[in-house]
DNA sequence: TATGAATGAGTATTCATTCAT
DNA sequence: TATGAATGAATACTCATTCAT
């Protein structure tokens, strides 16, 4: 390797480095409560040095964020790649972006910052929401595809994508307030039967 | 009315005047990217003119989540009240919850401010915590006694509250972040669907 | 009385009960620390009425000031009156001016803020310096006078006064912050011995 | 000289420079008269970049004090080691305390500012506290060593020490706040016949 | 690259004072 | 007289960003 190439692979360590200690940050101090000064000193720099690997504290905001939706998806096409059957795939893909947020409460908290339309005065809006609803319809898309070959329409197979989706957004915002627990409820389980339920549905039509 | 009676009354109206203002600065920017120099100048005031009528940013903060929740159970009381089958009641306190948020999108936003984090960093306090939770039970308690009216177990009863709960969430959610359009779908007639569904298993157990 | 005259009379009275609550939260918080609106609640007024009595938050201060020293004057007045033999007055005038200090602490406090010098910004200066000096001469006079008596020449009774006022302003210090206690000393004790050796002097001279 | 020993050097002539700021400022306006903005100008920086350089406006003051105080000790040493004969080395060491103030009036401001109310409201705290008395201790400390010397009971050499501060902070206050001039008399000359008179004391006991 | 120092705008809150009622 | 509401300036402190070194 050049000289070159290690100065660059050096960086892109030290940018990945940056950004693993802002996501912890973030989620002891949530997005809002966490200034530059933290995420720098937790990664070992001073504020002034970030600015050599990210723009703006913004841009530092968005490519955690970004980091984040890469990991929802390769988490989701590793769940179901293995699987054969149209049902255990349905299945898989129905539970696969619950289980991942539930697995990730990090990840969870970033992805609400997402959805509250906050960072608006980022100015990266659009683009970070495009790419947002791309990360989404790739998460969710083997939903429907699975329930059309287990024999749903393409209406019944989109309305099951919105459902689940649903379904999983409630229960995780249940569980990671601690409000689940109030109903002495498992998260996951509530998941599970909802899917299950969804599928004899479709089996049944 | 004695003069002593008029200054009370317009005492009142501008509390009133400034919970109003703080309401939509605070839903748009939540507690933390809230200045109270914003909600002062939204409501025609000084910063320091509001501490006659609040002891502290968290205090005004406090009072305008109370009022939400207030109209919230509020509105769902009335929403049974007049209904007498145990199927209507059952589903009209089933969407209930959705439809308050639904038409009111600030509460809407506050309640999500409310949830994110379990609020950890704000330290409205146990107080505070204690009677949203009291306010949810209140207003989601319906649904179980309905339910039970209609043959459900109490576990049953139980978990129905929680499904309920979770799904119109996670509707609520899609709906107010535009993700619901992606999808073509409407999130009240999801919601209602998903409750009428619920009733048809409950019936035929 | 006439109705003007209770009118009037009942004034000073509220006068001297604000008067009165600013010297003991004076005494709690210090000058500087004391804000106007902690001694209206004191009084049980609000901020605002404090200025139908005086015209500012300076007046006020001056005011409890002169109080202070109006009682030290006639303290010391009453401590000599009774008393017959020129070596007892002599004792007496000695030791006035520190027993008063000693056993009012929140004067005490108040003639601090005077002699540092304080005050400086209110512009009533010039006034209250030459008060405050007609005030100490007339209390420490009598030393001179009854040193001359006893044999003392000009000189010599001038500078007992001093050396009386300096000791006794010293000890007073040291009392009143608690660091003489490092010496396993007594104030008073101190003052005492001190007086009676400057008139053994004056007497075996 | 390395490049990063400049940078230290360049710091701490900065941090001297704003204590020398902050020395005159606090002296003029106490501890709580003064504000972050006014040390920060008079040293011509932003209030903000005090910061860097200390971390709050009391830990400033107590910098400030400390130095007062290590320059107090200082002067006592050297004032007393070239001395040998016990009777000089008494008479200068009662003297010391006196004539460091009297030469430097705004260590004396700082001091009285210490001194006053025993700091209760300040809460630099009982570490502060410690400190000063041990400063105080270690300054007046030689008076009662000499006098032992000279013949005194240790209890005799104790209430000398008391005597001879007490009578030094009487005087400085006297001198300091303009009052002795009333008496046409030297603060100076005063404490020189003190000393000398409790000598003589000692020596014909 | 990285630092340390600096800025300028921002934070919640307090205060003396004013004034309509 | 007295109040309650209001102002405008002040308080200590924080923050994102910049820049010479």
């Amino acid at each position: 390797m050049t000289i070159k190439g290690k100065r660059v692979k050096i960086a892109e360590e030290k940018r990945k480095m940056i950004l693993t200690s802002a996501r912890e940050v973030f989620s002891e101090n949530g997005l809002e409560g966490t200034s530059l000064r933290a995420v720098a000193a937790h990664a070992g720099y001073t504020p002034g040095a970030l600015y050599f690997h990210f723009d703006s504290k913004e841009a530092l905001y968005a490519e955690v964020l970004n980091l984040s939706l890469q990991r929802l998806e390769e988490r989701i096409k590793s769940e179901i790649e293995t699987l054969t059957s149209h049902e255990e795939r349905l299945y898989a893909s129905g539970l696969a972006f619950f289980t991942f947020y539930e697995e990730n409460p990090i990840d969870l908290d970033l992805g609400f910052y997402l959805f509250r339309g906050g960072m608006k005065p980022a100015g990266l809006g659009r683009e970070r929401d495009i790419a947002l609803n791309q990360a989404l319809e790739d998460a969710l898309s083997p939903i429907a595809e699975e329930a059309e070959k287990l024999g749903a329409t393409e209406t019944e197979a989109n309305l099951l994508v919105v459902d689940c989706f649903a379904h999983a957004t409630g229960l995780l915002l249940l569980l990671h307030t601690g409000r689940i627990r109030m109903f002495n409820a498992s998260a996951s389980v509530r998941m599970k039967e909802y899917v299950s339920e969804k599928i004899e549905q479709i089996k049944n039509k």
